[in-house]
DNA sequence: AGGCTCACG
DNA sequence: ACGTACGTGAGCCTA
């Protein structure tokens, strides 16, 4: 017979200890729901070691059962007087019994006894039974036990290091028996445990008692060789407290337990409980180590082969089998889907997989009638991405009805992993590998033969199929079905449209900049390196701290991680005095229009002469867009001299404008609306400066009076700050008001706004019930954090839970706006294009002819969405503030400000 | 690769 | 007492 090993653990105190050891890293560790995760995390962890190192076949975890035990009929005060339970652990047992059960574990709890009771006895009974036994706690009262057979690891500090107690080590330690433990504990007591032994005794002295009598017992028959008069008078006096102690640190072998041996075998995880419970809290790097566990081929070859057929011009009638829906996905080397190389496609469903790397197939008529059809289904991963990579081989793909990435992102916003693989994963879906995985990356990267790489594509397209039903229905108990049909999913064509068309752009013009910019940063460097006396890299944060900061002796302001911080706003406070600053700062502001802008977009104009950029539809986390490659929606403004960039952006047509719509106040508006504060909502209805508003209500001025320029730029920082969930902090910080004024400004500003003020008190007590936060279209966003025990993760958690309603609500009118507005061109004929979108504004061209009215209809579109989109208005009844749209045209983008 | 700085709404 | 305004992307420097 092989030899049984019973593994008992002690669930209680290994819980604890691994809360504390992450405890720093608490608020790293929550899922989904904003519960805390991190003892749960930390006690699998050592479970796995426990498990790898033991190869036990038998297993336990005992747990204490409620507050009262046998002991506290002994002694009143048994554990008393201890710091209560934080929370944050209480609510993580009972997922710790789930994680056990999922792994195959029996656990067991008896009313009346401690874990340590059931290990106790459960470790005598094996014994007996000729088991080998590993005791597994974090506490060293339970060493006591240790014997031939039974051995006691204690973990120490973290949860993985592991002190192995055996007879002969706490001999060699502390020089005494197991058994005399006990003696130890009650002579010395236990401070946790609240009991309290003999005064003035230590662990020194009780060693010492128990190496030379024995027992407390033999030290009680031989109290008067006893010397010390203090330790003897000590000893007398404490007697009856020795006995209780050591009564009370004994633990009990024959407790009254109902489970057998026989129960407790080890059955080893239950793989698809367990792959349920980590993906519930989140547990990435376990799901991940659950799929890789089985066979170590970090390439995937243990993912089972889907069947496909490799399609060919000969064989394009077995098509003929696909219809109503298909998946579809074109495989690109590169994520910037305008310029990548296609190295294939897969379409078709889960009993037939076609792949190809031959993309003129795409215009055989037996797939253009699958992805044209608008009545044949399409699902896919990244819609914008197949629509541009179809058009660029002249096809317009319509028809889609799921996309992976979209639904993802809005089920949840940190879901937006630019790669099947990585979707997939998250979404507890282990089929697929992730690009990087299959094609590595960098300078590694490498197209897999033709056999992995179908195998890759085949596997991306099942994924999509297969996670298809469970999302969809997901996105509907968010109520985000409407959000994703009729915002997201239009507007990724929308997008796709405005990208393909791209904006014209001279080249001309930008080197033209250049060479004057040139020319000037020439001249302050020559200036610097004359005041600095030496000459040195401007450009280096390091080196031009040393020169001002250390050679130059300017005082010191602020620090960063790594040395001196040299950024604009410490750099302004010292340009009164010190002429060199100014210079540096000239230089730095050409420097950046040149690199980021000059060179940067001149490099990314096409042979079409114009940039393409991308939208990341799935990146923010409050609904925005993000535009990359280049980025179009930070182009210069604010200075002369950058917005002369502007000029380079032109019409792509002779006799073409440039027009542009913004909405005015978007984000105050859409506050004013969802807060219904009745004071902000009608100085909109009255079309008046919302900023000198502000200023008069919170300076007390009079109804018409003036407002001077200074007071109105105040009242317009606290509006901004407002909208950023204010703090008077951040709003003295930002605008060189002192902290007392911000503070007295902002109370005054929920005095004259109390709707405001009640908003984002909802808006906080919302996040803290749910998690989340909701815009006006149901696009949502979790906040975890907003249960944070560290006040500044809390802060910034109610800063977005206050910002992010309003951030993203002003997003979901802009994108309604945007749907529209191709809607309107595209029936009334019209050639403008949407190219641009930064925002709150919207960027078109459009012949000359058709200028004047756009001047009047795209306004019209923007301002009345909230009235005449379907989605806002059903979501939204009583939106009553005026949205407020300025228009402008011109020659080029610099031109086009009124 | 990560920090710093700075461009935009 | 704490110590940041909200949301982004890109280029450069320095490990």
């Amino acid at each position: 017979m092989t030899e049984k090993k019973l593994v008992l653990i002690d669930g209680n105190s290994l819980t604890y200890k691994a809360f504390f050891a992450l405890y720093t890293s608490i608020d790293r560790f929550t899922n989904q729901d904003g519960l805390h995760t991190n003892a749960i995390y930390g006690f699998n962890r050592m479970l796995d070691d426990v498990l790898a190192k033991q190869q036990p076949t038998d297993v336990l975890a005992a747990f204490d059962a409620g507050k009262k035990t046998f002991r506290n009929k002994m002694y009143d005060g048994y554990k008393s007087g201890r710091a209560k339970m934080p929370d944050e652990l209480r609510e993580q047992f009972p997922f710790v019994l789930d994680l056990l059960k999922a792994r195959g574990i029996k656990t067991y709890e008896l009313k009346n006894y401690e874990a340590d009771d059931i290990i106790g006895t459960t470790a005598r009974l094996a014994d007996e039974a000729g088991y080998k036994v590993e005791i597994i706690t974090g506490d060293r009262d339970l060493t006591q036990l240790c014997s031939e057979n039974v051995t006691v690891n204690v973990s120490k500090k973290g949860v993985s290091e592991i002190e192995a107690y055996t007879p002969e080590y706490v001999e060699e330690n502390m020089g005494i028996r197991p058994d005399q433990i006990i003696d130890i504990k009650g002579l010395q007591g236990d401070n946790s445990d609240n009991y309290p032994g003999v005064e003035k005794v230590g662990p020194k002295t009780a060693i010492k008692l128990i190496k030379e009598y024995e027992s407390i017992e033999g030290i009680y028959q031989n109290i008067d060789k006893i010397s010390g008069k203090k330790l003897k008078e000590h000893l007398v006096n404490d007697e009856e407290q020795a006995y209780l102690s050591k009564k009370l640190a004994t633990i009990d072998v024959s407790a009254p337990i109902e489970i057998k041996l026989s129960d407790l075998q080890y059955q080893g995880p239950q793989s698809t409980e367990l792959i349920d419970f980590y993906k519930k809290m989140n547990f990435k790097s376990f799901l991940q180590s659950m799929t890789t566990e089985n066979g170590d081929s970090q390439m995937g070859a243990d993912l089972p082969e889907v069947e496909y057929t490799t399609l060919t011009a000969d064989n394009l009638s077995e098509l003929e089998a696909l219809e109503g829906e298909v998946v579809f996905n074109l495989e690109l080397d590169d994520e910037n889907y305008h310029q990548a190389n296609q190295l294939g496609f897969v379409i078709g469903n889960q009993s037939n997989w076609f792949v190809s790397q031959d993309l003129t197939l795409l215009n055989e008529p037996e797939i253009q009638n699958l992805l044209e059809d608008s009545s044949v289904k399409v699902d896919v991963f990244d819609t914008k991405a197949q629509i541009i990579g179809l058009r660029r081989n002249g096809l317009h793909l319509s028809g889609i009805n799921f996309d992976l990435l979209l639904v993802s992102y809005l089920i949840n916003t940190l879901n937006n992993e630019d790669d099947i693989g990585e979707v997939a994963n998250r979404q507890g879906y282990y089929g697929v590998l992730p690009d990087e995985d299959v094609y590595g990356k960098g300078k590694k990267f490498k197209v897999p033969e033709p056999d992995e790489l179908f195998q890759h594509m085949v596997r991306k397209a099942l994924a999509i199929s297969s996670l298809k039903e469970q999302l969809l229905s997901e996105l509907e108990k968010h109520q985000q079905s409407e959000l994703y049909r009729k915002m997201e999913l239009p507007l990724a064509a929308v997008l796709a449209e405005m990208e393909f068309q791209g904006i014209a752009v001279a080249a001309a013009t930008l080197d033209e900049l250049k060479s004057k910019f040139t020319e000037k940063v020439d001249e302050y460097q020559q200036k610097i390196y004359a005041e600095a006396g030496t000459e040195f890299n401007i450009g280096s944060p390091k080196q031009l701290g040393k020169i001002l900061f250390e050679e130059m002796g300017l005082p010191a302001i602020k620090k960063t991680k790594t040395g001196y911080s040299t950024a604009v706003d410490v750099l302004e406070q010292l340009a009164p005095n010190y002429p060199i600053i100014e210079n540096i700062l000239n230089y730095r502001q050409l420097t950046k229009l040149i690199s980021t802008y000059l060179d940067g977009i001149k490099a990314d104009i096409g042979s079409d002469n114009k940039v393409h950029t991308r939208y990341l539809q799935t990146l923010t986390q409050t609904g925005r867009l993000s535009s990359v490659d280049p980025n179009l929606q930070n182009i210069p403004v604010r200075t002369e001299e950058g917005r002369k960039i502007r000029e380079a952006f032109i019409p792509s047509h002779k006799g073409w404008k440039l027009f542009s719509s913004d909405y005015s106040q978007i984000e105050l508006r859409v506050l004013a609306a969802i807060s219904g504060d009745e004071h902000m909502k009608a100085a909109f209805a009255n079309d008046e400066d919302i900023h000198a508003v502000t200023a008069r209500k919170i300076f007390e001025l009079d109804q018409d009076a003036e407002v001077t320029p200074d007071l109105r730029r105040k009242a317009k920082a606290v509006n901004f700050g407002i909208v950023y969930g204010i703090s008077s902090y951040g709003l003295a910080h930002n605008t060189g008001i002192s902290n007392q004024d911000a503070k007295r400004f902002i109370e005054k500003y929920f005095i004259e706004y109390p709707g405001v003020k009640k908003y984002m008190d909802d808006s906080v007590e919302f996040a803290k019930e749910h998690g989340y936060i909701e815009t006006i279209s149901h696009r949502r966003r979790y906040i975890p954090e907003i249960n944070s025990k560290r006040f500044q993760q809390r802060q910034f958690a109610e800063r977005i839970a206050m910002n992010s309603p309003i951030q993203g609500s002003a997003a979901d009118i802009i994108k309604a706006a945007m749907i529209k507005m191709q809607a309107v061109l595209r029936e009334k004929g019209f050639s403008a294009k949407i190219l641009l979108q930064i925002h709150d504004e919207l960027i078109l061209e459009a012949p000359e002819s058709e200028i004047e009215v756009l001047k009047d209809l795209v306004p019209k579109v923007m301002d009345s969405i909230m009235q005449t989109d379907d989605l806002l208005s059903s979501a939204v009844k009583n939106f009553d503030v005026p949205l407020k749209v300025d228009s402008h045209s011109g020659s080029n983008w610099y031109v086009i400000k009124e």
